[in-house]
DNA sequence: CGTTAGCACTCGGCCATATCGAGTGCTAAG
DNA sequence: CTTAGCACTCGATATGGCCGAGTGCTAACG
């Protein structure tokens, strides 16, 4: 597959870059200026005919340059896995644009703000909900006689709560126990271990009569497989709008509608999964909408565990090298602003 | 202002029902006949004639039919203020489209959602975030010997969560005597007069050693007024370029940009307040980007308190009688939903 | 034999021109 | 006051010609 000699390989990496930079398809003569003349525009269109003949190139039509496939992406990307770092000016403006905030849960949000600022398409970013979170505490506490707001606590500082309102008056003593109870038998269990069967089996041994019971356990076997999910934070997607490939809105409304299910969001993060870096590129997409973009993502991790991923969404022709060295920056960062507490 | 007979009335309305239905600038010929004929073209022109001297109606070109300025379009608005109900088959639609889930957290986004997918514009709804909610605990909950997870819990139920961490080692005890203490005082004060000053005092008061208490503090000064900020969901901006007004993407950003500024949001829910439904029409928005929208929204209410808002965003050219209906139909409904505790 | 100059050819983009027709405003008659 | 008639306007659409970037091929060159 890679059976490309050296100057084929240059002129496929100088095209790409001529085109990701202005967005026209490139002809022999212009790149042979931006190539310096080393080869005369003749031997370029040579090339260029094989580079085609190869599924790199194609061709708009016969009087027009020449404009990269997937494929001459794919092999772009590929040849440029060596992690290149992040510009010093690109360091910096990661800098200005992030304010990592007070509050960490906002974080995500922050960085998914700066990564679609500096790059100007759209980008995503999890909100961390590791899957081997470990579930620690339940709490209840009363609001009312007869409501009572119950919070489960996991490992690492995630929690969630709800309101419970009941007929029966409830006794703080009561929900005492019972919090105290369910803390103390669900104490250690990773989240995803905790089965509905094991919930009822030892309420039940439990032998506890209210009805807030029931509800409770009810909510528990629904709650808390989910609670490991991540929100994922997407921004600038009207930065779709901008390259010149979606000026029409026909052409961009489906990207839109899809970047706005969520089911694919985390879809595209998905793929990173356990890889330093992950690109997908037009018709590698499972979904056809996303067949004229490309997809740049990264996982970051959280203390020690998977964590999250963030990523970028842009046109097949993107930035390639930057914004890869971006988000492999910014998922190491995140990484260390999210893995010690404030 | 509102000096037009009923025939001008009557012709305006026709123009402006015509034009939102095909979004073409409307001609007398093809007005006579939707009108069935009651008058000729000839009288038609002349009434546009006025029409348009008054503010009502412009044209593109000499020789193009009538569009609705947004004054036309106000005075269509105003004109249709009788509360129209929703007709039997958007009932269904809503039914059909609005699974209330189990979540009561969950019910803003699926109304969002409700909203977007049966107008087909982009819609926001607020969660449920009262100005006037009450605090009524402090829980301080230990995690490890270092860190704690703080939880603020209103009188409606809503609440609000921090981990802190901390090098000197947390006792339980202390820990509980803290939040009762904190409980205790803030207890029946409104969010919003619990200032900075008054938590100040009493913590000093207290005259508390350990470095958490600043650090908690600092969190609930800082959180506090902002635990009754409603978070706002959108769903649809894609549905924003189905309209032939907004097929050119550059035309199409701006908004979709502007949509992706929670304050611009905000600001276009918090007009409703007070309200029973509020229309923007045009260049009456503040924000230049929206010029070109009109905004239908209406606010709900939280157990007898203001809840939060639902809007739609769309053209001017929009399908005002219809949006309006849904929207109060949607704005009832969720009273409804969430006013019961599930 | 790979490289390059030369050249005929292609074809989309652009511009100028012509045509069409929906729609107007005015005038005059009903 | 309403309406028929009519000249006029002007965007939208179609047509043709031209331009030039770019190609592929051929033949000469080192």
């Amino acid at each position: 597959m890679l059976d490309l000699d050296a100057r084929k390989q240059e002129i496929l990496d100088a095209i790409i870059e001529a085109y990701i930079h202005d967005a026209e398809p490139v002809g022999s003569e212009r790149l042979a200026q931006r190539i310096h003349l080393r080869m005369s525009p003749a031997t370029i269109r040579n090339e260029m005919a094989t580079l085609e003949e190869m599924g790199y190139l194609s061709h708009p039509h016969t009087s027009a340059g020449r404009v990269p496939t997937d494929r001459g992406y794919r092999f772009y990307v590929d040849s440029l896995q060596q992690n290149e770092p992040l510009s010093a000016q690109d360091r910096n403006r990661v800098r200005r644009v992030l304010h990592p905030g007070e509050q960490r849960e906002r974080l995500p949000e922050e960085v998914a703000r700066a990564l679609a600022t500096i790059t100007e398409y759209a980008s995503m970013v999890t909100s961390p909900g590791a899957e081997d979170q470990v579930f620690k505490h339940l709490h209840l506490i009363p609001l009312t006689e007869h409501e009572v707001l119950a919070i489960i606590v996991t490992d690492i500082g995630v929690f969630h709560g709800k309101t419970f309102s009941t007929q029966d008056p409830l006794e703080p003593d009561a929900l005492d126990r019972l919090s105290q109870l369910v803390s103390h038998r669900l104490h250690g269990y990773a989240l995803t271990e905790i089965s509905g069967e094991l919930l009822s089996r030892f309420l039940h041994e439990a032998a506890w009569q209210h009805r807030i019971v029931e509800e409770l356990a009810a909510w528990l076997r629904q709650r808390l497989p989910r609670l490991a999910d991540r929100r994922i934070h997407i921004e600038g997607t009207a930065n779709i709008l901008k390259q010149p490939e979606f000026r029409d809105a026909r052409s961009a409304r489906p990207i839109l509608s899809a970047l706005e299910r969520e089911e694919v969001l985390s879809d595209l993060l998905r793929a990173t999964e356990g890889r330093d870096i992950w690109v997908t590129i037009g018709r590698e997409h499972r979904y056809e909408e996303l067949h004229g973009t490309a997809v740049v993502a990264a996982a970051y991790r959280l203390g020690g565990h998977p964590g999250g991923a963030l990523g970028i969404v842009g046109p097949t022709r993107m930035k390639y090298a930057k914004v890869m060295a971006l988000v492999r920056y910014l998922a190491v960062n995140l990484t260390e602003l999210l893995g010690e507490p404030s």
